[in-house]
DNA sequence: TAATTTTGCGCAATCGTTTGAGCAAAACGT
DNA sequence: ACGTTTTGCTCAAACGATTGCGCAAAATTA
């Protein structure tokens, strides 16, 4: 018979109304100077009867849910559930629930899970966009504060913190020129995606006034596509490339599968490096010289952001600015090349 | 101004009461024998404003939220990752969202998260428990339908689909032994989890009549613990074990790092098996035989099972029983042993 | 003692829906 | 033409909380 208690059932216990019960145990008393007798009749009987809150009512009334919407394009993908998990923790810490929907790239899904949200009533949303544009994020932003994480709109004016994928890119290309690599092939991910773009673009900028040969091939963050192309450019007997730059740890891990059968040392037949976090990455054999993303100061950032945006909406002041933050990662040097 | 519209707003722009517009955007028109006239009208005028009905106050009104809680002890390990997302991904398809809760393997935490779930009224619930007593579930189950994945408790009635990590160990021993390996190790994780005790029962009868030597060390699912117990025993130029059998992918990673300080070479000096999935494992060199658990069909199972559960109980019925699962893992036969 | 202030609490509306019960008008049967 | 059924809809009460307003009794002041 737990939690069948509520409000009315306090109220009645203790004889006084329901007004002063909801007072009481929403930590009102004092202000309406509720008598030490009735806060601690009531607050006793609450106990006694189990009582616990319906959210969903005190959602209704109060138009707050204390939850926020979380929104992951792949949340099997071990980047955004590392993500998730962070962002969940510092949520719970601050007394925020999380709704998590998972858009797995589909824009369809995208917009059903944000509806979703909505009639729900969030009180915020976390977002890794996978739409093209931002307008629908836009102007749900008006009713309900909008953070981007990970991923970001050209022209925009949500607030977003992100990897700076430029210069992590250039940071890796930096790093291969500076071990003497020549001939540099780049195996990209998803190319309409915005940190695919801006990984090239610092990969370009880095190599192009180099005495180097370079290149970009694929177009897919998947060990297939990793695969795929590095045995396309490696089986001939003449090798074209002396090092591979991969836009992601599964497109390494197809790389280096492809290496493996095509019986080619990696890191001493040809270098390799890659983008993105995964510890598992130190375990390979040699363990993989990367660009790591700052995860964890990006989630805290994201929150920090999105709490200070609702903060700021509940005493009606304007949205606070400056609010799109890039982040340099950092280059984890290993062995492979 | 978008969704700032109710079901007010639809009742008198088209002139009808509230309890018509509701009939028709619920779908139950020709059950009240709704003009065709009315229902168009309502329709159209619904998509006219962009209507979106409000989640919350559908809740308290049926009390059914439409919304399962998931409830897992670490989203950011992988394996739960991926069981989120299949998850996710099917309550997703049956027209239900997930209200997604990390316990962290805290107990204290796993009650907020339950707390929390049965104020915000979820229909249902699928949790990987980490208290060591079912009552508090018990209790709740009462109330709210409960599944229970990858973990049980021994002695319950909840329903529960889990992997048979006793037949799972066992077939990995015996594979061990088919391929002539005579002292094995068993490198654990947290003994009091009943995986892992099933996991020991089932190696030890595996190899308590056979002319093989055998020992279990370890306490804890972590990179470190799979090290440490390694350099303890295989640091010495005396090597007491030819085979060393991880209970987890953690765990293996940790002891192929320590053979590789020892210089150790795994697949020739020493074969290795382990339990989890992980399909990185498979791009380590020599890809990890493993024992791989059915995480889809054990998600699938799940969702069902809690499905029926609810299903009968909306109908009154007593629950379903025989509800609880062991499904066999399967080997995964690769190059390191 | 009368006027004023303070203390302590209750009434009833409200959030946006759903739903049992009821009712007038239209259609039908005889 | 008059009772009966069917059609098509409305009324108003929930669901469980919060909250603006108001008001009697007690305490204080003059």
């Amino acid at each position: 018979m737990a939690s069948k208690s509520n409000i009315f059932t306090i109220a009645s216990e203790t004889g006084y109304s329901v007004s002063t019960v909801s007072r009481v145990l929403t930590g009102q008393a004092e202000k309406f100077r509720i008598s030490k007798k009735a806060i601690d009749l009531i607050s006793e009987t609450a106990r006694r009867v189990n009582y616990q809150p319906d959210l969903v009512a005190q959602t209704l009334r109060t138009r707050q849910s204390r939850t926020i919407g979380l929104l992951v394009p792949g949340i099997d993908n071990p980047f955004f559930a590392t993500l998730a998990g962070i962002i969940i923790k510092m949520l719970g810490d601050r007394g925020y629930h999380t709704l998590l929907a998972d858009s797995r790239e589909s824009e369809t899904e995208e917009e059903q899970a944000l509806q979703m949200f909505l009639g729900r009533k969030v009180d915020g949303i976390i977002s890794v966009p996978v739409s093209s544009s931002a307008a629908r994020l836009e102007q749900i932003s008006q009713q309900i504060p909008v953070v981007l994480i990970d991923r970001h709109f050209r022209k925009t004016n949500l607030p977003y913190v992100c990897t700076d994928n430029y210069a992590g890119a250039r940071m890796a290309a930096e790093y291969l020129l500076q071990r003497g690599y020549k001939r540099i092939l780049a195996i990209q991910g998803v190319r309409s995606s915005m940190p695919n773009q801006e990984r090239l673009r610092g990969f370009e900028d880095a190599l192009k006034r180099q005495a180097v040969q370079y290149a970009a091939v694929g177009n897919a963050f998947s060990v297939e596509n990793g695969h795929d192309q590095t045995i396309a450019l490696f089986a001939g007997a003449d090798k074209p490339f002396d090092a591979v730059f991969a836009f992601s740890a599964t497109i390494l891990l197809g790389a280096i599968d492809a290496f493996r059968e095509l019986n080619m040392k990696v890191g001493k037949e040809v270098g390799i490096i890659s983008f993105d976090n995964n510890g598992f990455l130190d375990f390979l054999d040699p363990a993989v010289t990367r660009v790591e993303q700052p995860l964890r100061e990006a989630s805290e950032l994201a929150v920090e952001t999105l709490f200070s945006i609702m903060e700021a909406r509940r005493e009606g002041r304007p949205d606070p600015d400056l609010l799109q933050r890039l982040i340099p990662p950092t280059l984890v040097v290993r062995s492979s090349c």
